[in-house]
DNA sequence: CCGTCATGCAACTCCCTGGTTGCTTTTTTA
DNA sequence: TAAAAAAGCAACCAGGGAGTTGCATGACGG
């Protein structure tokens, strides 16, 4: 894989966790189980304004962008927080913003060479 | 406005940057600005897939989110990256994992006692 | 002044997403 | 072992979001 593919995926990847944090029920989901720890099913949905159903499906999209993974233990399926994509996609971001700061600053001392 | 108002908003802009940046010719265009500096519509449009009201339609999205800005200049409209937004999307995704992190490192803690 | 280049405005289509309800299956537990 | 708890499966629906096309407006250059 080239640096540039490798970049691409990268950006790929941090764009499924982003569009899985852009829901307000799922980013909640992400806080109580940062906060809260590991959870069934049940536990997060009596905490939630929206079905279990709802709250499923929603994992099921977290689990798709690799936030969230689960275990299962007995009748009930406990949930749990993934932090190495939340971080992935922190340092690209961070990145993104970085690289145009940057930029910003060679056209500051550019303007100001007159 | 309280401490916990104060975390709220935060995250609720949070969300918004997540949502807007979820969509992949949305975030392609964050993108091409970081890199390439600020652009007209029809330069952004003319390095894309998409129509020019569409580009126009994803880039009011991301305003709407503060994550760029325009300002007019004789017939045309330049589009400009605004890096705070981005930046505290970022932070805030660090401490969701990293609280997480910590939570996991005090359970590994308490395991390892007996 | 006139063509053209950059953009604005509006209507319309398509389909994906979030949410629901209803029923079934699998474990517990009393 | 029967009731209850936890979750799975499937169908369905309403709304919004991404994209398009068509036409109007405004600013520049010769």
């Amino acid at each position: 894989m080239s640096p540039r593919d490798a970049a691409t995926a990268t950006v790929t990847q941090a764009r499924s966790v982003f569009s899985a944090l852009g829901d307000e029920t799922r980013l909640s989901l992400v806080a109580r189980l940062s906060s809260g720890g590991p959870q069934s099913i049940s536990q997060l949905t009596s905490r939630s304004r929206v079905t279990r159903q709802a709250v499923t499906k929603h994992l099921d999209v977290l689990a798709g962008a690799g936030v969230v993974h689960d275990t299962r233990r007995g009748r009930e399926r406990i949930w749990e927080l993934d932090s190495t994509r939340l971080l992935d996609a922190s340092r690209a971001l961070d990145q993104i913003s970085r690289r145009w700061d940057e930029a910003l600053d060679r056209l500051k001392i550019f303007v100001e060479r007159d």
